[in-house]
DNA sequence: ACCCGGCTTGACAACGTTGTCAGATGTACA
DNA sequence: TGTACATCTGACAACGTTGTCAAGCCGGGT
């Protein structure tokens, strides 16, 4: 019984006894079906629990499958997970379904799920990619499939994409620890041949140098990439001769494990810090932690706004790569005074 | 050039000068192609960029489509997304897809979600209920679909499902507080129409009644949905004339609501606290954040190796209804101890 | 010369649906 | 009475794919 094959218009036709072509026109709403006849049509769906086939339909129709892939870093991460939601919230008023994939930053992964999709002939794609080059996208773009590059620029190949503005938000965090004395300021950041890290590092050097800050390889790290490795790269600046007074932390992961890190060697009220990316507890930690906010909100709704234009098929256009500002907040650890403040 | 159609087979026959059947072979692996010609269909589907096209393969070959509807509360609530990301890493293993989405507590939504995903044939669904009574999927059931309720026990219909110990839980954490000296425990929670709510209130309200706890009306806050309902709630219990010496808050969201009440009153270290399920900063907050864990993970992948099991057509069986152990992580909100301890 | 078997290839129908078109019926008007 | 027209209904092909089956070719055995 349960295994029993879905009942289709055939099926509803003959129980009906009315043709296949008649059911059709009940189920799509079209006009100029009797009412006697649309009854006995809606009784019959009924009754056997017809439920339209989609594929079916669209097959004969030639129409879009109303369905867009969103392949993000981790599902997990807050920074996905409210990404995601901004797009499913405007996919669901346009009937459109989400499938969504984490990548973990293998772009092995990052190549199968995208053929998986297209084979589903989703009608478009938000990637955050976890390739270093995009261009093999170019045929299904061709093809007609609508992509926006989200948190990174795309490489290798020109698509519409979303990012926050990463170097002049962490150059803006610099700035913050400056203002407040300090001198010798840290970064710990995830491997630069993440976009994303890359822009957020330049950022922190350009900073450093327009500042003339304190300017030595020790006091960088990139390659962060578990919350396990962030927390021994932090352990380890704060072991050094002369450690920091001061820590940029390039990620949401990384500011916590920085967070811990501090904790563990007493640190957390002595040493200024300052994150990139927001996490819901961050104000109740001890002391509040200052960083750089990047509008998530923002960059999901503007990516399945250029997303959702691209569907309805506005070509012509040039690629749109929009930048989102990032905002400081305030929240204690940022104004954690240096050594060039104490002195006053 | 953009809004061009996709290749069919059809176009890569006629390029490779092959009939359409023999692409068909080659796309799909089959033995029987001579050398030569698969290498000329193999070309020609590089060259025009053929993507098969699964749909039209499932119709044909009156196969599963291979993908699964997964419906949560919130996808940004860390809950969903953890549950989300434990269903997909096995999901993608059999290369099957997910498509998520977030029902935000509104019944309505999970009946149309449900039936979009319904009409495209997913061969399961994962479902986190809206509703109060799931009988509508009654004819999907009938019709093949694979169900597994998560985080909630299934209403007006049998189904498999997979749940945390939700009473026990609680009453655990509340046994907990008791050991440390306390006899006036508040409970804030949910709804009470949420079934898990409901078990939540059920085990504090034994485990009062069981220790001979102060029983009283004022001490429950039920409804609490939103951050700001709960941190209102809490503000409001601490507000009373015999306020509570401890709060067993029953969720996520509402723990953290609690601890922000807390310290706005500056009681973080004079009222104990016991949350349900772990959130990432729990331990670096002051004081620690002592919660029951629920074993996430645990739950979606029980839940899907239950809904594999029914996909691969496994029927027959009773339904299974798993219930999952919790664990108390003690970090030190949950050991301040009570005016009962203080006497000694 | 004939037949047999194995191998490769393609014609055709079918999956569930819908657009096109033609047939059937009824009504109104000259 | 005949014509025109509107309304309702169904037969059929097609969307892109694959299972079935038959045809063609080749070499080898009689």
């Amino acid at each position: 019984m349960a295994e029993r094959t879905r009942a289709t218009m055939q099926h509803v036709a003959a129980l009906a006894g009315v043709s296949l072509k008649t059911v059709s026109r009940v189920v799509n709403g079209e006009p100029g079906v009797s009412e006697e006849l649309e009854a006995r049509v809606r009784d019959a769906v009924q009754r056997l629990g017809y439920r339209h086939n989609l594929a079916a339909s669209n097959l004969r129709r030639g129409r879009r499958t109303a369905s867009i892939g969103v392949l993000v870093q981790d599902l997990r991460n807050d920074f996905s997970g409210e990404l995601l939601r901004a797009v499913e919230d405007i996919a669901r008023l346009r009937g459109v379904v989400v499938m969504s994939s984490s990548l973990d930053e293998e772009p092995q992964r990052e190549v199968e799920l995208v053929r998986g999709l297209v084979e589903r002939r989703i009608d478009g794609l938000i990637l955050m990619p976890a390739t270093e080059d995009q261009s093999y996208l170019l045929p299904e773009v061709h093809a007609g499939l609508a992509v926006v590059v989200v948190d990174r620029p795309p490489r290798g190949i020109s698509l519409d994409s979303v990012t926050a503005d990463n170097a002049a938000g962490v150059a803006a965090g610099v700035d913050h620890l400056a203002a407040h004395g300090h001198r010798r300021v840290a970064f710990v950041g995830d491997d630069t041949h993440i976009p994303t890290a890359a822009d957020r590092r330049a950022g922190y050097l350009s900073a450093v140098a327009r500042l003339g800050l304190d300017d030595e390889p020790e006091l960088r790290v990139t390659g962060a990439r578990t919350p396990q490795d962030a927390e021994r790269a932090v352990a380890a600046l704060l072991a050094l001769d002369r450690p920091p007074t001061a820590i940029m932390a390039a990620r949401n992961v990384i500011t916590i494990a920085a967070v811990r890190a501090l904790r563990a060697a007493s640190l957390s009220h002595q040493i200024a810090l300052v994150g990139f990316d927001d996490f819901p507890t961050a104000d109740l930690l001890e002391p509040g932690v200052t960083l750089i906010k990047q509008d998530v909100v923002g960059l999901g709704t503007r990516a399945m706004d250029i997303l959702l234009g691209r569907m309805d098929g506005e070509a012509g256009v040039g690629w749109r790569n929009e930048v989102l500002p990032t905002t400081l907040v305030e929240r204690g650890s940022g104004e954690i005074p240096g050594p060039a403040a104490r002195r006053h």
